[in-house]
DNA sequence: TTGACATACCTCGGACCTCAAGGCGTTATC
DNA sequence: GATAACGCCTTGAGGTCCGAGGTATGTCAA
């Protein structure tokens, strides 16, 4: 079964756009992606954390580790340059939305 | 320099749209795209012919070979598969675009 | 106290897609 | 006769998602 088509990039771009509003932990990350979806993405630990770590090393996110509970956790949130890299996330996937919207209106296409 | 996000799918989608209309060709389809797109879309050849491969062994689209003042082309147009699978494609298109813009939306997002 | 379950972190490998680069051959143009 | 346009093609690199699995602690019921 081949994966599912148009998420390239998804994962990213909301992980950002949810560190842009107060930082968060992986897993915390992981269940409100889903539920603020309405499961429509239901990314797992195994796609999440990885972008974490990349973006950490790119410097578009800090770290800050606290123990809550016994239980280590890790939040992130956004830097300056988490920032300007959202803004360009932003801008990129308006481009390619309007682009296949209107490629399919330019053809008489009926979104279905 | 990474990639463009947020392509994965889009010219198989793009694709498949041009030949529910009307049979067209290799060469012909990567122009196309450029053109009605406004640049925005600017899939090379080797982006575009193995697609066309792999959907005619998936038997969603069927070829005829034509000659052209001296020159080989491969026609493609969409079998009934093919229009199945286009549906499928717009469907998912359309549950990625809304959930993007929507989870945006719930997060108070201002779309740039 | 044993087991199951939720929390919370993590890595690895496969599968898949895009795309730049290159190759081949013909026709048209200068 | 050289260069561009046409028209087909493949290969390799680079990048992404995601299922599967591993580690460890806390909680709660049987």
């Amino acid at each position: 079964m081949p994966r599912d088509l148009f998420i390239d990039g998804v994962p990213e771009l909301l992980l950002l756009r949810l560190l842009a509003r107060k930082e968060m932990y992986g897993y915390e990350l992981v269940s409100e992606i889903s539920k603020r979806s309405n499961n429509v993405f239901t990314f797992g630990e195994g796609c999440i954390y990885p972008i974490l770590h990349r973006l950490v090393s790119q410097k578009q996110l800090s770290v800050r580790k606290e123990t809550v509970s016994g239980r280590p956790r890790r939040y992130y949130k956004l830097t300056a340059k988490g920032n300007h890299r959202l803004s360009e996330l932003e801008s990129s996937w308006s481009n390619v939305s309007a682009g296949v919207t209107s490629f399919g209106k330019a053809l008489g296409n009926v979104a279905s």
